[in-house]
DNA sequence: GTGGTCTAGACCACC
DNA sequence: GTGGTCTAGACCACG
């Protein structure tokens, strides 16, 4: 299974969730119109509550990257994986944002942002 | 007074107080040895009530950014200035090696990383 | 329950609780991982306020002895039971060394100070 | 000035002088009839509220310590040099008791806590 | 059910 | 005046 949870991780179990399956959609872990786990079974696996997994997947109803399909469960939504893909990039930008500019708040300067930089992009 | 508060904001009013007390401390907006404001004094200045503003207080004693000089009130502990500015280099650190290593797990290329670096840094 | 206290002792109640947790666990009564009882449990039992309680958790959690699981309570942290062993030991080391030197520099004599140690150590 | 007052110490600062003054009593280092500093003069010199120096001498008049000599001042009481004595000897002991009797419950054995009071007394 | 946060108001010791 | 502690009761997110 795609998905793993870390109930001590300080974001709420049913956000792991969510962030994961919209992270496979997004690689193509899982593609549109493939079935994901019934929420019995995924919160079997995980050893959690199936209210967990499923205000999870209600959120990824709500948010259009699951689509229920009668009789048979939840299935990944058309133009899912490409709306996942865009706003993982939207997010990135914006806490990319939001770290440097604090860093130019908190005094640094520009060298020496750049400097930290560097030395975690050479370790990635 | 170099404390504001959103109560809108999803960090705790507390929380707020606690790192912009710490943010005043590095940049030396009040010096070693100098009273903050009363608990009272800073609860009526933000509209919110004292047990909050003591909370915060009790968690900068914790961490020894604050004293109390008896019966004058709370001060800015000895070193605490230092402390505060390397607290703040590590949490900037941090941060922006999630950030990075989690653009980079999720697909971006080295190239385009550094393009949106490069987007942010120059708005700035 | 292995926990109780008195609003008499000049101690906070707060910090009672904390002493007392901090013993149920470095002597095992409560084993690494398990639960303590809830925040409201244990305030009904001690017929105190909730907040009194949760004061003292948030102590515990701040000083890694407790850690919150959510939605269902604050358990036992990983390693706290030798972390409380050692710190009882240097609790007591810390607090002999402080009378041994007071009754030297009072005027006291070795003989004399042994005496009165004696006499303790036969009571017990 | 055989007092000194530190206002970083947990102890109440009336209370530092209380303590300072029976010492210095107890020692004889004021002797019996002595005069004491007038409560502004000792405010004067530990740079501190003469309130609180007040409150210190009053107890120590509650407590038989100190005693007016009208328009004079203070001075040492009458036996109050043996009345130190005796107190300081009663206080050691009672803070020799708990800190075994506590050090026992923790579970240590006799033999170390033997251990660790021989290497307390050897330091000294 | 759980803990986390906030408000409101009280009493205390200390300076 | 100051901080420290405690009570009472409310609302929230989470499982």
């Amino acid at each position: 299974m795609f998905v793993h949870v870390d109930p001590a991780h300080d974001l709420a179990i049913y956000d792991q969730i969510v962030r994961q399956i919209k992270f496979a959609v997004a690689h193509g872990a899982v593609g549109v119109g493939e079935l994901v786990p019934s929420v019995r079974e995924l919160a079997r696996e995980l050893a959690i509550n199936p209210n967990t997994v499923a205000r999870a997947y209600l959120q990824l109803q709500n948010e259009n990257v699951l689509e229920t399909v009668r009789g048979l469960g939840l299935a990944v939504a058309a133009g899912a994986d490409k709306r996942c893909r865009q706003e993982r990039g939207k997010l990135i930008q914006a806490r990319l944002h939001q770290v440097l500019s604090e860093a130019r708040h908190s005094g640094l300067e520009l060298a020496e942002i750049r400097k930290l930089i560097e030395a975690e992009l050479s370790e990635i």
